[in-house]
DNA sequence: AAGTCTATAGTTAGTGA
DNA sequence: TTCACTAACTATAGACT
């Protein structure tokens, strides 16, 4: 940005691109601290350098909690789009068969409409169980090549 | 940062809070992008605004992935000091006990310390679990939530 | 590798439409 | 609300240490 502007493209020399990463890291953290405390957000950044090293920040001082939030809103939306369809069916054939709003819902109704709604909370427990099983394995082998290492290759 | 510098504190004002919200929102999805692209760095950034609405952005295009490796760094790396310290001292014994290097283990000994290994994994799934478990109640009250409001309370 | 300097590119707060 | 404008800031590339 300085002295001849910059082609927004990779950085082919290495020692360029290490001191022009810490500078802009530096920045886009200092930028992500502004936009939490201006304006009362939750922010938080995650970046792997191109060397695999991981930097992060969370404004609320916890990236798990963070990602939970994320996961829930995420990974919920389009299950929440399908059960607030689903409720609406639901609904619509209440108030034909009984003419009323949902407000004169019987105990039994609101059974069938927990059963439906355990049903969708299997589907995403499911959905969740394989993300989990990936990220296990991935420590699993990372455990794995650790343990040959140091057993049968340089001591670290 | 114009026509009299900002404080560096929560902006009260509710609509210039939301301007500068959307601004400087747009001004760090640019520089995460612009560090990704010049450095060949990943980069997810994740924004709740204080209205409760997400943003992100994951420069790889899958924020899941991003999150699984984060995860994968993140939790394992206290567990790996512990796995490394646990091989030392499987490796000392055997030295004292053989007088060699670790190159004529029997499989016996690699036996072993497989069972070893196996006893972090639980621990690292329970521990896994553990955090899985939160968001899947997190999303239960969600559901439940929607579920009461639309039928007791006023139609979304 | 890591810090300082500085001119200039880039960002944005306040304004008005 | 969401543009567009632009003065006045900030961030940073390149140079030097």
């Amino acid at each position: 940005m300085v002295r001849g502007k910059v082609r927004m493209r990779r950085i082919e020399n290495p020692a360029h691109r290490r001191v022009t990463f810490c500078k802009r890291r530096e920045g886009l953290l200092k930028k992500a601290r502004e936009l939490s405390v201006l304006c009362d957000a939750e922010v938080g950044v995650i970046i792997f350098s191109s060397q695999g090293k991981l930097h992060e920040l969370a404004t609320n001082g916890n990236m798990q909690s963070l990602i939970g939030r994320y996961q829930s809103d995420v990974v919920a939306e389009p299950e929440i789009l399908l059960v607030r369809e689903e409720i609406g069916h639901l609904q619509h054939g209440l108030r034909s068969t009984y003419g009323g709003g949902a407000g004169d819902m019987t105990l039994d109704k609101l059974h069938k409409l927990e059963k439906g709604l355990e049903q969708w909370i299997c589907h995403m427990r499911s959905t969740k169980m394989q993300i989990m099983q990936q990220e296990i394995q991935l420590l699993e082998n990372k455990l794995l090549d650790l343990a040959y290492q140091t057993l049968f290759g340089r001591v670290k």
